[in-house]
DNA sequence: GATACTATTGCGAATAACTTGCATTAGTGT
DNA sequence: ACACTAATGCAAGTTATTCGCAATAGTATC
């Protein structure tokens, strides 16, 4: 870890409050996306009100120190992403558990489609997930 | 167009309603992926109920006749498939348009994480979207 | 350390997207 | 024309997320 976590926020010119830094650590130590919803019950008591959290992650996620992905369900989830490089995910559709994939094949599309799009000028990013069964979920079906 | 939408619809198991005649027709006319709020507003007074419009984008969905995606924002957004063979998707993030991308290079990459994954044994489908800023926004900002 | 300035928080209520229960309507096969 | 049940409409409920506003707590300055 380059920064401490009170450093990173000060860094990008947040305060450094309880809050935020409990959060990041939250998430680091997690080393897989959470929902909002992942997030209160994992901090059972203590946790802070929902509203601070989604302005929180909106924060963070502005600043680009945690990352916001939305699998098909819909439901938001977020990554520490300092630690961890572009990567996607392979999601379970029985049990909903989540494999990271540090793979990413479409750097070449990405470039071609800039090239040849007819409307799009820049592509900032991209979103790639796989949906499918993991061991155990194909042995109870 | 092989089939009519009704036989499509009879050939499916479903019973043939004017509804969901015509909101197979909106979506295949469409051309792009539309939200239910997009539904529900082309289609002014004469719109069915909501509850309904899910239920049938729902079914439609579950027998493969519509294509359900989830970009970032969280909301789902539904395609008229059987014209249209697998692909993808750049959205703007300034004014929401989206255009259709032809090609998908991440065939490779699934069949080696499906050899390769310790947890996943069947990957079934995926997802793939690009977000810039299409010429309009970009002159604009 | 006291003070001022404002980012951050908590609380309550609001909104958006989607779902469910149940009684009614309308396709479908006979 | 009749029975059977899928599909619909309506009302209410749930979940994820946002907003307004007053209270609190970092931060910089003195």
């Amino acid at each position: 870890m380059i920064h401490s976590l009170p450093q990173l926020l000060q860094e990008k010119g947040f305060r450094v409050t309880k809050g935020r830094v409990a959060l990041l650590k939250l998430l680091e130590t997690a080393g897989k996306p959470l929902s909002v919803h992942d997030i209160l019950t994992e901090w059972k008591g203590k946790a802070p009100d929902q509203a601070t959290l989604y302005r929180s992650l909106a924060d963070l996620s502005d600043a680009g120190i945690v990352h916001r992905i939305t699998f098909h369900t819909g439901t938001a989830y977020f990554e520490y992403t300092p630690s961890r490089p572009h990567h996607h995910h392979i999601v379970c559709s029985g049990c909903g558990v989540i494999e990271e994939i540090e793979e990413c094949s479409v750097g070449n599309l990405q470039k071609k489609l800039m090239r040849e799009s007819t409307q799009f000028i820049k592509i900032n990013t991209h979103t790639l997930e796989f949906f499918g069964e993991c061991k155990k979920c194909v042995a109870t079906t």
